[in-house]
DNA sequence: TTCATAATTCGATCGTAGTCGAAGCATTCC
DNA sequence: GGAATGCTTCGACTACGATCGAATTATGAA
């Protein structure tokens, strides 16, 4: 009768429309306030607090304090990878509230998830990192080669910082526009950080868009050809 | 404010006890009924037609009719991995449920499903009649070829009598526990009945289990090869 | 201190969705 | 043919949860 773990509380939770606008807007990757969740949910600050406080119980969400602001995000990796796992069947399903507009190709193309690189660029990068030989596909799990720590090492990317994290290294994550997986992980994060800290690219305020710069684009395709 | 797929709807959608019961039943890969499915929910026959029929219309489940009974499973594999990222972070969140146990092997080696053969052995026969080219299979629709009518005779089952009855002579149905089809039609029912008539097999009173000889096991075997 | 901003808690209202009994179809069995 | 089984539809009841106004707490600024 009751076999397996319990989806329902989890589905419930983002089975509310407020609380789902809210989570997708927490999967820009940044920590938003009450206040801020409450305007993208189109609520008032008393019921987005009362969801944001069911949406920690069920551990979606962490919180931090900082000042009068209290800054919530999601909680771990899993939870941006569920959520990219419900949004790839609700676009296959056409069940799509976004009107097809000109920020539609821009997602498409390169958004953040949660906290590292999807859409067309991110795909391209797995796609890249593995047929360079350095990322091992074992069915759903990834591993980083030799060749592949000395790669990333030469970006100057501390790879003994990454294997400290108790994090996964490499992970896939299913994305939802191109219905294939792209590199997810403490190394997916890394590698974002280090394309915008290098100017290559950088995130549009207020949505989940990656913009690349001429030359972030030019370098980008070039280090990572497919 | 708005972007992305609307996960909420697949959220709520999940988010109900009842429902979430049924997916995870259905997460088994057989297709069950609804009666079956209202009993692994715990609720009424009336209020599990009314889930489904929502989880049907929110693109997860599929319908198959099968006579009076009505056979639901879900719709895709991709609402399979999502469930099962759901029930991966749900477990590691650590709310988990009972564990399945095991079935009964007799019912799932050969069992009656009506009048005809079903379980490991049911679907072993359809695949073997279409392996030798005696049945062809057209999507859902079987038909028997000459070769096959030939066969059927040479076993001593009068051709012309399964012709007279309106019912269709060859004809799919889904096997619950090997999820994959089986032979039905008056066809089924007649070779099954020459299975017993032979003495290969019989019917345990009381169950739906179909019990083999020793000799009528390599019997059927032999002649029914993959 | 006093005021302003950020967020939670409380309480009341209101809709909606889950639930089941009863009745109605559809199909199969005898 | 009629009886039995499987399932759906309809209608009514109920309960839970989303929502917001008002009051409360907490932090920071003047």
């Amino acid at each position: 009768m009751k076999e397996g773990p319990d989806i329902a509380l989890i589905g419930s939770l983002i089975g509310d429309p407020a609380r789902a606008n809210m989570l997708t807007a927490l999967m820009g990757g940044q920590a938003l306030t009450p206040t801020e969740l409450a305007a993208h949910a189109g609520i008032t600050l008393q019921t987005a607090s009362s969801h944001l406080a069911k949406l920690e119980a069920g551990g979606l969400l962490t919180q931090r304090k900082q000042g009068r602001h209290r800054y919530y995000a999601l909680a771990e990796d899993e939870v941006g990878l569920m959520l990219e796992s419900l949004m790839g069947f609700a676009a296959s399903r056409g069940l799509t509230r976004h009107r097809p507009g000109p920020r539609d190709p821009a997602l498409r193309k390169a958004r953040v998830c949660y906290n590292h690189l999807a859409g067309d660029y991110g795909v391209r990068l797995l796609d890249s990192l593995v047929a360079a030989r350095q990322i091992e596909v074992t069915g759903e799990d990834l591993a980083l080669t030799d060749a592949g720590r000395h790669r990333i090492e030469a970006l100057g990317i501390d790879y003994d910082a990454l294997q400290k994290s108790r994090r996964p290294i490499c992970r896939t994550c299913l994305d939802w526009s191109e219905r294939r997986s792209h590199l997810a992980g403490s190394l997916g994060e890394a590698l974002l950080t280090h394309f915008i800290e290098e100017g290559w690219a950088k995130r549009e305020k207020g949505s989940r868009v990656i913009r690349f710069s001429h030359n972030g684009e030019r370098a980008f395709l070039e280090l990572f050809p497919l």
